[in-house]
DNA sequence: TTAAACTTTCAATAATTACTGAAAGTTTAA
DNA sequence: TTAAACTTTCAGTAATTATTGAAAGTTTAA
């Protein structure tokens, strides 16, 4: 397998990965293509490489800018616009896991915790309700603390001190 | 805000969540249903409540028990089948962690792993690409590892542990 | 200013994914 | 056994989501 195939393999895979977590394949692709490329690439490159059309790839690369893993850059002598990706993997994981968080575990646990807060009336199904949506709360809330403010905080120590305790 | 009113929140809550990471709304509700559910529920009880077909339920409560996260049980003197869901919330994450682990993240790094060892040809687009893969190698295999052998071993502790720490 | 170069928007369409309902299959009580 | 009770399968259809392409919008060089 050489650079072609290889890189090939590696957008289609990120792809399909994508598709399967909730994100759509255009987008996930783009950002493969961008982020294993040395230099940024414009619309017209992006096009090109993934064959898709130009108001596909403005559309996701807005997402992607959105998110905060994609960014505008210029390039000298050149009128158009050029994309690049965050190159480093923790700052990539650290934005991801911080917009998922607040899109998607706040609302969440804001529901979970109305609805574990309506008055018990002493039946046994709404004390299981009570019970059950309570304890999501504390798992929902307890995994997106550690994943938000200590394992991708300050580099990788967490993960070093992690891995050792592994041994 | 009382029970039917709170339960509806929380399985329609679940539902949109679910659809977000890529679960399909049936199958996530008919989880969030059983979930709360103090006693087993029958096919039958799921298609009314949820308001939806014999085969979607069918097929999405087959998924659910491929998954592991629920259960064929019987009910003394009843003849049709009853299912319930795991109910712990630990259980719960631990299973579905392993099981995402087993059908996309290893995958994953087995590409990650392929692409990564092409040989390097000395051209900066070839090393980019390789850098780059296995860098996302390094943080996948390590966050999967904290996730499975880590966080959601034994109970709590380690949630423990980590919410002192972060004080 | 203006017109070429470029980007965004969005209605139409395609592709994918989910859902239904009825027929086929299975199990169990008698 | 058999027939009623129940579950699964799957072809057809509906609903959702992604994509296109061209018109409208914006920017910039001259």
């Amino acid at each position: 397998m050489e650079y072609k195939e290889a890189k090939e393999k590696f957008i289609s895979t990120w792809g399909s990965l994508g598709t399967l977590w909730g994100i759509n394949k255009a987008m996930a692709q783009i950002h493969a293509l961008l982020f294993v490329s040395p230099e940024p690439l414009s619309m017209e490159d992006i096009m090109e490489e993934l064959h898709i059309s130009r108001g596909n790839t403005s559309m996701n690369l807005r997402q992607l800018i959105d998110w905060g893993i994609v960014f505008k850059t210029s390039v000298a002598g050149e009128r158009k616009e050029f994309f690049e990706s965050e190159k480093d993997v923790y700052e990539l994981a650290r934005t991801i896991a911080k917009e998922r968080s607040r899109r998607e575990i706040q609302p969440t646990l804001k529901v979970l915790k109305e609805v574990s807060s309506i008055e018990d009336d002493g039946s046994k199904k709404t004390q299981e309700l009570i019970k059950k949506t309570r304890d999501l709360y504390d798992l929902a809330n307890t995994a997106d603390n550690i994943m938000n403010r200590v394992a991708l905080k300050e580099g990788n120590w967490f993960t070093k001190t992690m891995l050792k305790l592994l041994k």
